[in-house]
DNA sequence: GGCATCCTGACC
DNA sequence: GGTCAGGATGCC
C-alpha cells in the first residue's frame, strides 16, 4: 500500500518520536516469515542496546539507523504499517511485531496481509547490497530532467509497467503511477520508445508533482495506510483519477473515466485527457 | 512482457 | 464463490 509519500509520511513522523531511543529487544507475536534476514531471537539479541541515530526512506523503505552501523528496515508492501505506541496502549489488531525501547514505549509492526518484512543489517555495505537494484529517488536535486531522459531512453514498453519498476525510478506505486499519467496526458498503453522529448519532460514534471502532492497531504489513505501516529492521510481526497467508479466523470474534461487491466493492476484513466494518439 | 504467488478481508 | 486491494519476485 504505501508508496513513497506515505513511507516519507511516516519516516518525518517516527523521526520525531524515535531518535534517542534504546531497543530493548523484539517481541515477535506470529508469523517469522515477515522476519527477513534473522530469526526474531537473534534479532533482539542483535538490536538490544543499540540506539536509534537516525530515520530516512529508501525508495518504499523505512530505514531506521542504529548505532554501531547497523540499520533495521521494513518494507510494509500491499498493508503493513508502523506505530510508536506506549507498552500500555492496546494492541492493534493486525500486529505481528514489536520493537520494545528501554522507556516502555514501543514500534509496532502491524500487517493485515503479512506481506511486510523486516531486515537488520549490520553495516553499511549489508544495506547497500540490499538496495543495489534500485533506481533513483524522484525528489531528490540529483534526479533532474537529464538523468531521467537517459534511464528512460533505455527502456521500451508501455509506461505504465514502466513506472511501477523500481529500477527505473522508485517510489511510484500504481495509485501514483495512474496519477502521473494522468497529469502528463499519456496513455497507460503508450510506448516508452515513441516518447518525444516535450513528453518525456511532461512525464517527469508530472511524477514530482503528484509525489510531492502526496506528502502535503500526508498519504493517501483508502484502505489500510495509516501514519505513524495511526492517523489517515487525506489525498484520497484529491486524486485525478485513480479509485474513481467507472464512468466517473473526469474531473478537467467530463468524459468517463476508464479502468483497465495492465500488467495485473488496475489502471484507472481518461480516454480524452489522455489519448493514445501519437506514436502508440 | 505476462502470470502466479505470498495473505486476509471486503464486496458483489 | 469469485474478484479485487498502495508490492515485488521468480518463473516462462
Amino acid at each position: 500500500v504505501p508508496e513513497l509519500p506515505e513511507v516519507e509520511t511516516t519516516v518525518r513522523d517516527l523521526r520525531q518520536m524515535l531518535i534517542g531511543r534504546r531497543f530493548k529487544g523484539v517481541t515477535f507475536q506470529d508469523w517469522e516469515r515477515m522476519f527477513a534476514t534473522h530469526p526474531p531471537t537473534v534479532m533482539s539479541q542483535l538490536i538490544k542496546g543499540e540506539e536509534v541515530t537516525g530515520l530516512t526512506r529508501r525508495a518504499k523503505y523505512v530505514v531506521i539507523e542504529l548505532t554501531n552501523g547497523k540499520s533495521l528496515v521494513f518494507h510494509r508492501k500491499m498493508s503493513g504499517n508502523l506505530f510508536y505506541r506506549h507498552t500500555e496502549d492496546e494492541l492493534e489488531k493486525y500486529t505481528h511485531i514489536i520493537f520494545g525501547f528501554e522507556d516502555e514505549s514501543e514500534l509496532r509492526f502491524s500487517d493485515l496481509r503479512k506481506f511486510g518484512r523486516v531486515y537488520l543489517f549490520l553495516d553499511e555495505k549489508e544495506k547497500l547490497d540490499h538496495f543495489a537494484k534500485l533506481g533513483p529517488e524522484p525528489l531528490e536535486d540529483s534526479f533532474d530532467f537529464a538523468h531521467f531522459n537517459a534511464v528512460l531512453s533505455k527502456r521500451k514498453g508501455a509506461l505504465k509497467p514502466l513506472l511501477l519498476d523500481q529500477t527505473l525510478v522508485v517510489g511510484l506505486g500504481n495509485i501514483y503511477a495512474n496519477e502521473a499519467l494522468f497529469v502528463s496526458g499519456l496513455h497507460p498503453l503508450r510506448r516508452a520508445e515513441t516518447l518525444t522529448e516535450a513528453e518525456k519532460q511532461k512525464l517527469f514534471l508530472a511524477i514530482r508533482q503528484v509525489l510531492e502532492k502526496g506528502i502535503e497531504n500526508r498519504g493517501t489513505s483508502l484502505s489500510d495506510y495509516l501514519d505513524g501516529n495511526g492517523q489517515k492521510g487525506s489525498n484520497q481526497e484529491h486524486l485525478f483519477v485513480h479509485f474513481k467508479k467507472k464512468g466517473e466523470p473526469c474531473e478537467t474534461c467530463g468524459t468517463p473515466i476508464e479502468i483497465m487491466r495492465v500488467g495485473q493492476r488496475s489502471t484507472y484513466m481518461c480516454p480524452t485527457c489522455q489519448p493514445l494518439s501519437s506514436g502508440q
